[in-house]
This record gives C-alpha cells, structure tokens and sequence, in this order.
DNA sequence: ACCTATTCATAAGG
DNA sequence: TCCTTATGAATAGGT
C-alpha cells in the first residue's frame, strides 16, 4: 500500500505574532471565518448574543451582530399585552426606527456601489435565520479607515440598542433612564454615514 | 487488547438550540471558553483586535477585548516625536484618564466584594501580555442585569476609545473631530458605576 | 480557492 | 465545575 503523504497536514504552530506577511493574512481570513462560525453556533445553540469587532491587521473593521433591530421591534410590537407603549417606550421605538432608516439608506447606497464595482455574487440571502453579508469587502478602498470604523460602531450601537429594549422589556425599572441615555447617543454621536458591508447577523 | 471504549467520545451535535437547560449551560461555558481563546489566538497571531461581547441566556455579559486603555496611552506618550500634544489630543487623554480612573475605583470596590463572599483564587495574573479576570461571576446576583450591561458597554467603550486614539496616532485628519464625539460620549453616557469583572484583555 | 493530514475543540459521561 | 476519552471540526501547509 502507499504510504506517501499528499501534504503534512495540519502543524502545530507557535502562539505569536506571524511575521510572513502574506501567511498572516492567510491566517487572519481563515481564523476569522473560524471565530465568526464558532460565534454564530454559540448563539444558535445556546440562545447567546453575541456582538463582535474585530480589527485586522490593517484596521479594516469586521462586524458579527446578532438580533437586527427590526427584529427586536417585532418581539416588542408582539410581546406588548394590548396597551399602547408608554412615552418613554414611544422614544425607544422612535430612536430605533431612525437608526433603522438611517442604516437601510446606507445599504442602499452600498448596493448602488457594489453595482457600479462588480456583480452581484450572492446578495443578503437569508437561511435559517441568519444572514450573511459578507463578499467583496475589497471595494471600499476608497474609503478610509476611520469612516469604517465608525460604521462598525454604528452597527454595534444598533445592536447594542436592541439589548437595551431587550432588557426594558424583562420589566427593569432601571432601563427607561437608560434608555433616554441610548437615545441621546444615537442622536447625537452616530450621524455619520454607514458605508461598508462586512456584517453578520442572526 | 481490550476495545471496551470508555466513552463515546464527541458527538455529532444538530446546530439548533440545545433545549436541556443544563446542557445547554454545558454547552455555553465550555464554548464561551473556546470563542475567547480564539480571539485572543487571532490577536497574537496576526495583530488583529477584537472587542467582543457576550450575552448569556440569562443575559449575563461577557466581555473579550484587545489594548487596555493604559497600553494605549503608553504608547501615544511614547510614539509621539517629543512634541506635547495638541488641544484635541489634550482632550482626548483626559478622557481617557476619566475613564481610566472611573474603572481602577470600579475594580478596587470590586475586590472588597469579593473578600467579602470568597476567598481570591488566581487574581488578575498577566502572562504573555494577556490578562485574564474570568472567577467568580456567579458573586454578583445582587447587581441587577442592566447595571452588569452598562459596565460591559463602559469597557466596550474603553476599547472603541482606544481604537480612536490609535487611529489618531496613524494621521487620519478626520479622527479629531471623531473623537471629540467620543469625549462627549464618555463624558455623558457612561457615568453609571461599574461592576462586574468578567474581562478579558490584551 | 481547494486538499489532506494533523492538531485542536468539545459531547458525553463520571 | 473539573476530569477523561473518543471523535468531530478547524486549520497549516501545500497546490
């Protein structure tokens, strides 16, 4: 029988910086893809949440979200026994709708960009429960670091907006407070536009 | 030989939510621990960094994050060509000195606290530029879910503000505008008292 | 991007 | 929660 070995298989590697540029990005995407899948089953079998940023080498900013704000407005819009939202519940809604709309805009521009640059792959498909958006995170060269950054943080005040609710809706008397907080900081601190396209979510 | 085999060995699980609650606790601890191993292997081996929160079925927070508000500012002192630092950049360390203190007051109240109910097992040891503060989370039922979220938003905020100033140091003429948002940001809205100690950290 | 051999993670059971 | 064991899954190196 032959014995000869097509590769090496895997190999234990030491836990430190790897200095081969070009193996390290090889790395970081296959290592990604693997924290972002471990991610997404922890939530799936556990019914954890999970927000996650993760930085590359080279400052491009990756998200994994889980609980789209639409989403958590339906559980409160379903969850609710019949009354009508109080005032402060009124302004939850109505700061989440606006992030809503800000963030669908910006998804359409996006679409118009990725048109212009290249086909359409795959487009958000949706299975069992989650969606993936996850192509083409190349095209946006053009714009810079800090504007993805902040957009990765808009993302992850999106989610973290939907916590909140979350929590107010567990009955916390606590929560309306901080809410009134949330709402100021999304009208005030993340009016800039989101633009790229790297996020997961359930 | 004997082929009597002690266990079954792992198996093949659906990807669907574990419905046996105590498994399903099983199945999170052991894979919480898994996701934060990998994302600190993602930061040593490539120089990525990743913010991370976790929320567990019972909404308890977990955070992973990378750079230390500290480590930051050690490096913006050192980094810099030996000129003092310009207004915004002023502003900017005394923002994150704010927060700095705020959370070395949280972390010394914590200790009492927990003197008071355990006996201190490991403490934060730093090994490898990691620092890993994981003990003891069940100590803290009498903080109510929302307190134990703002404080992981308050660390999340450390890191995204670290991120800032990194960002910063590389010459973005946006950031100063950016971060005079995240001053106000701190300044406002994270002023609730911080708790828990479930923190990973580079 | 795909392939394979190997290391690593973890389900089940105690 | 911690330990063990056997097996499923992730991935390093090569193409």
């Amino acid at each position: 029988m032959n014995a000869i070995k097509k590769t090496k298989g895997r190999q234990k590697i030491e836990m430190k910086r790897v200095e081969h540029e070009a193996k390290r990005e090889v790395t970081f995407s296959k290592r990604k893809k693997g924290l972002f899948n471990k991610a997404s089953e922890l939530c799936e079998l556990c019914g954890a949440e999970v927000a996650l940023i993760l930085f590359s080498p080279h400052l491009k900013p990756f998200t994994f979200g889980h609980l789209d704000a639409n989403e958590v407005l339906q559980r409160y819009l379903t969850r609710r026994d019949g009354n009508s939202p109080g005032p402060v519940r009124r302004n939850v809604l109505h700061g989440l709708n606006g992030v809503r709309e800000q963030y669908n805009e910006s998804l359409k521009r996006l679409e118009e960009e990725e048109k212009k640059s290249k086909d359409q792959k795959s487009g958000p498909s949706s299975s069992g429960g989650f969606w993936w958006d996850d192509q083409q995170i190349e095209n946006f060269n053009e714009l810079d670091e800090l504007e993805q950054y902040v957009e990765s943080m808009e993302k992850l005040k999106k989610i973290v907006q939907a916590r909140v609710e979350e929590i107010d809706l567990s009955g916390n008397y606590f929560a309306n407070e901080f809410i009134n907080d949330q709402n100021l900081l999304a009208q005030n601190n993340f009016s800039l536009i989101p633009h790229s396209n790297d996020f997961y979510g359930v």
